[in-house]
RNA sequence: GGGAGUGUAGCUCAGGCGGUAGAGCAACGGCCUUUUAAGCCGUAGGUCCAGGGUUCGAGCCCCUGCACUCCCA
């Protein structure tokens, strides 16, 4: 007895042709979803220990059918897993009973294969199956998309992405290096002594940057909480209790608008080193990003959009005021040129105190130019509410920002600790800011009177670095599912 | 938020000046035991994003909306 289900979802034709397999492979006492399967190599470990004239080699893979050529009485499949590629053979003459089964394969199909290995007049490895070396895993009831153009509709891409990933090679080499990258991160700060920790991702005060929060609510505590914006204040809580070298890589959430370089949740690598400053930080980055460029760039010059970025190290290191001077050509102490240039920008700058306007001036005129690596070092002092002001020259906040490709990539201070210092700073930072949900950190101010470590922090944008060292001009293509409207039915 | 563009078969895309919808792949049927995006013969497949308008007639022109992409704030 054949059982039939109801699938949700509306079938199309496609999928009731499918689903009518499906019952005539249930008619075979086959099970079209299969169960655990043991055994499988992974395709290219197969096709490495091929051996020419050795005929007594078996073989046994499991993967999804990518490619299917039908001849007649005999099949030639192209499974996919993990690793690779391999061709799966199979002949009526060898499979007896299964070529009916055989017969009922279509694309997109999960299936395992074992049997003998050799090479066909073509040259390619094969593994014959015989007998009962065919194994259905996984009936596949959608049409697959084209199998040369594969799925190009971007919209449909970033929804099915589970689609994208097997028909789009190119999209699972990405993020299989996303993963390695920041395997790599991982390896490069635990092995120099830091530790890894995860921090409260719902705060109830969303602190360590300026950025509006997502918020949400907790039901049996009848309390609103946020996403957080930063982990900074709970890294640096860490600082002062004793974990001198701490680093967190996790998402932060901001709530703003969606853009090539913005995903509103996106991952953040912290870093904090006691008794370090921003130069130590600064040589850190450099080291970090140029390590994973040596591991998973081809060379140093690297493709991004229509431009090549020479990310060989060492990088330059401008200050803040050179920079503008350089691109803007506006001195930054000559508060008249630089008001002249936000107007000949056409920027916003009505009620606007001088250094916003500044900082608005630095973001139009400079930011696009900084393509190659670049540290932005020492920002206005009013601009780094958490850093420690610059020995010798209190204007200035040791604080730096690594741009790349027009992106800013990385941010980093010498970290203030001086709790009063800090706490006048929030003040001042909160004034203006009543509408807003920004709080006063208390227990923040608290924690520094405890006594916190002098320490170098540093934050790192992953998705963005991944983006740089992986050639995606949209931060789309390095988040797995990024944030869309939801489909119409 | 402003500007530009895109939306046609399951997928990738064509559709000249407004005249009743096309290809390749996929599917279905047939032939084929060494193929490589297999090949050959045949068949079927459309809410041309949605709604309105102009017109004898709209995939195409106009308006509104939706989704997506790019640029700008």
């Amino acid at each position: 007895m054949v059982e039939k289900r109801e699938i949700s979802g509306g079938a199309d034709k496609f999928e009731r042709q499918r689903r009518e397999k499906l019952c005539l492979i249930r008619e075979l006492g086959v099970d079209p979803y299969g169960g655990r399967y043991e055994g499988a190599e992974p395709a290219a470990q197969v096709k490495g220990r091929f051996k020419d004239d050795d005929e007594t080699q078996q073989a046994k893979c499991a993967g999804r059918i990518v490619l299917l050529r039908d001849i007649g009485k005999l099949i030639f499949i192209t499974l996919r897993d993990r690793s690779g590629t391999i061709q799966v053979g199979l002949s009526k003459k060898l499979l007896g009973e299964s070529w009916k089964l055989a017969k009922l394969l279509d694309l997109g199909d999960i299936i395992g294969a074992g049997g003998q290995l050799g090479k066909t007049r073509t040259g390619e490895i094969t593994i014959w199956v015989a007998g009962d070396g065919l194994t259905l895993l996984s009936k596949c009831l959608r049409q697959p998309p084209e199998k040369f153009h594969g799925l190009a509709d971007v919209d449909q891409r970033y929804r099915q992405r589970y689609v994208d990933l097997w028909a789009n090679p190119e999209v699972m080499g990405r993020f299989k290096n996303r993963s390695a990258i920041i395997g790599t991160i991982r390896e490069y700060l635990t092995s120099r002594g830091f530790f890894e920790v995860e921090t409260p991702m719902m705060q109830t005060i969303a602190g360590g940057a300026a950025a509006k929060p997502f918020v949400t609510h907790h039901n049996s505590l009848d309390m609103d909480l946020f996403l957080r914006i930063s982990p900074e204040l709970f890294l640096k809580r860490l600082l002062v209790g004793g974990m001198e070298r701490v680093f967190e890589v996790n998402r932060n959430f901001r709530n703003e608008g969606l853009s090539r370089q913005h995903n509103p949740e996106f991952t953040m690598l912290e870093v904090y080193q006691a008794y370090g400053d921003y130069n130590v930080m600064m040589d850190l980055t450099e080291e970090l990003i140029g390590l994973c460029v040596e591991k998973y760039c081809q060379g140093e010059q690297v493709a991004f959009g229509d431009v090549t970025i020479d990310l060989e190290p060492p990088w330059r290191r401008a200050t803040y005021a050179e920079l503008l001077k350089e691109y803007a050509g506006c001195d930054i102490d000559d508060i008249k040129a630089v008001r002249a240039k936000a107007k000949a920008l056409e920027l916003e700058q009505e009620d606007m105190d001088d250094v916003v306007v500044v900082n608005e001036v630095f973001e139009a005129a400079v930011e696009d130019n900084l393509v190659a690596p670049m540290f932005v070092i020492d920002y206005p002092a009013p601009l780094c509410p958490l850093t420690k002001r610059k020995k010798g020259d209190p204007r200035y906040a040791e604080r730096f920002e690594l741009y790349i490709a027009g992106m800013e990539l990385a941010n980093a201070y010498t970290e203030l600790n001086d709790p009063a210092v800090q706490e006048e700073n929030f003040q001042i930072q909160l004034r203006g800011q009543e509408d807003t949900m920004a709080k006063m950190d208390r227990d923040f101010i608290a924690a520094l009177k405890y006594g916190m470590p002098p320490a170098g922090g540093l934050g790192i944008g992953i998705d963005r670095l991944i983006m740089v060292l992986t050639g995606a001009s949209t931060i789309r293509d390095v988040v797995l599912f990024p944030l869309l409207r939801p489909a119409k039915d």
